[in-house]
DNA sequence: CGTGTAAGGAATTCTGACACG
DNA sequence: CGTGTAAGGAATTCTGACACG
């Protein structure tokens, strides 16, 4: 479905670049990890590392939090829609069975 | 013609990354670039920039410099190809003119 | 030519904490 | 709650140079 290098999800950016991007600060991209809003990964030694994905997700946050959202409520619907797509997920996933069972053959 | 936020060419990843992603030394990266082999972007503060491209790239240099050719050659073909393009956008270009005053109209 | 390395300095990132509100 | 800041340390990056071959 996503390319396959997947450069949007690599996590390669550090918290600086990701700070220039987004125009927020570092002190807030820490907190909103603490915040499980974001969750980058780590380098071996210990430094943050995000992805194109990681950088637009921030910025949707900045834009809630502009309107006053709280970071709570952040993430009720990111779980919110999380669910929702993997009910989504599951149907797709269980229509792909009964096909292979009972439906019409290809070719 | 490319992704408009174009994740792989947008100049966000610091030599380390790249390092860890390639294989190369930071030595080795930094050589390329005085061989003009590689082009990053430089940080407020000096600190160079690669793209998801330039990565790729690098890993080419890589390959062919495992076969032996030197950085020398490997500029020469990469200017060759450069060349090549050129010329083929060139055309395309006027192409589009040609038809823009002599060519079928849409609809 | 291509790459390793030690050198010294500047910039980056990390964590835990205090501050304000 | 959300964010700024000073603190101290560790890791990163930079440049110019010497080394080997």
């Amino acid at each position: 479905m996503a390319d396959n290098p997947s450069y949007k999800e690599r996590k390669v950016i550090t918290i600086g670049v990701v700070s220039e991007l987004t125009g927020l600060s570092e002190r807030q991209i820490r907190y909103y990890e603490e915040r499980k809003l974001i969750f980058p990964e780590r380098s071996p030694k210990g430094n943050r590392k995000y992805s194109f994905s990681d950088v637009e997700q921030l910025i949707d946050i900045a834009n809630k939090r502009e309107e006053g959202v709280q970071t709570y409520e952040i993430r009720q619907e990111m779980l919110k829609a999380k669910r929702k797509e993997e009910r989504r997920y599951r149907k797709e996933l269980l229509r792909g069975e009964i096909n292979a069972r009972f439906g019409v053959q290809k070719e």
